[in-house]
DNA sequence: ACAATTTGACCCGG
DNA sequence: CCGGGTCAAATTGT
């Protein structure tokens, strides 16, 4: 069976065709903009994972311009691409990664003197290693999104602290959150529904209060920006994060340059669609099989594994979603091809 | 019981 | 061959 990574990349590239489909359809004067906008959006959001996924280099979506371009070589973190375990597939496919791709940021956090609770960036990580990097005398640490394989999110990121100063923890991000949902609607389960989306609420206002928190305690934060032009994403992807950092108890966070507080500036047109959202959400997402023996993602899947259907991302939480319907379209129904 | 972390093995590029 | 990244079985936590 494909990986898991291609499965995910076909089912953006259907959706993508699918929805250009949609589109086509709702080009008559009868249907409204708003309808043809969310199409769009969710369009352009397809092909720009897909994008990211067939090469971690260098897309680049158009971003502010930071000024600041690092040159530094930025760790070179091979991609992932489930090697061993399926020993059946032969030469197939998307082999070819890059493995040069840069880190879509890398952020110094220096926790002050107060380490209030889990300090989080409003998304779930999951420890997925550590490794004793040879010049240093802290291990790094390997997360990865939560909802990896149940929603195809394929943010990553690693957090190692500081030689010099120890209170310091350097953060390194990588790939997008795509875990982002709105389906306010959707949801399989109208029932949980409220309790989730009440969390949901809950976790936001935790963070941002936290965030401030953590500010107003001194939090001294610094950031560099690897070399944009390798930027998977843009810096916008991240506009407020924190680690929390496993045995030593301490956490960490990092934020973006000039956006405290998810102020996602300018030049983003219209990318504002990647607000933060916490990531209790609920889904429908689901990548079906080859989930295989992996862990526990299982559970987050609810529909069936039979195809290619739904998308495993889901959809995207455009700041607009309140008010627009697509709901209608976004059913499995044809889906296919 | 399930979910997350730990940790040594494995893989891959340089 | 080595170092860094990831996997996955075992372990620990909830």
């Amino acid at each position: 069976m494909m990986d898991w990574e291609q499965k995910t990349l076909l089912n953006e590239l259907t959706q993508g065709r699918e929805l250009t489909n949609l589109l086509r359809k709702h080009l008559h004067p009868s249907s409204s903009p708003q309808t043809r906008q969310a199409l769009l959006e969710k369009i352009l959001f397809s092909y720009e994972k897909a994008l990211s996924m067939l090469n971690c280099t260098g897309f680049v979506v158009e971003t502010k311009p930071t000024g600041s371009t690092l040159e530094s070589p930025a760790s070179v973190i091979a991609n992932n691409s489930s090697p061993r375990s399926e020993g059946s597939d032969k030469k197939d496919v998307i082999k070819k990664r890059k493995t040069s791709s840069g880190w879509t940021e890398q952020v110094r956090v220096c926790s002050g003197t107060s380490l209030e609770g889990p300090l989080d960036d409003g998304y779930c990580w999951r420890k997925y290693g550590q490794k004793d990097i040879l010049g240093s005398n802290f291990p790094r640490g390997y997360y990865r999104c939560t909802h990896r394989h149940s929603r195809g999110c394929l943010a990553t990121k690693q957090v190692q602290r500081s030689d010099q100063d120890p209170s310091i923890f350097e953060v390194k991000y990588r790939g997008r959150h795509t875990c982002n949902q709105a389906s306010q609607f959707a949801a399989a389960t109208p029932k949980s529904n409220h309790s989730r989306q009440k969390q949901q609420l809950e976790e936001k206002q935790k963070q941002t209060q936290e965030t401030f928190l953590s500010f107003g305690t001194g939090l001294k934060v610094k950031t560099e920006e690897l070399d944009n032009r390798e930027d998977i994403f843009p810096s916008f992807t991240f506009p407020v994060g924190s680690e929390e950092v496993d045995n030593t108890g301490m956490f960490v966070n990092s934020l973006m340059e000039n956006d405290i507080m998810g102020n996602l500036s300018p030049a983003i047109s219209e990318s504002n669609y990647f607000s933060v959202s916490p990531c209790h959400m609920d889904s429908f997402g689901n990548l079906g099989q080859n989930v295989q023996t992996s862990e526990s993602d299982l559970t987050e899947i609810i529909s069936a594994p039979t195809s290619v259907t739904n998308s495993p991302i889901g959809d995207l939480d455009f700041s607009s979603l309140d008010k627009l319907e697509f709901d209608p379209f976004y059913n499995p129904e044809i889906f296919f091809s």
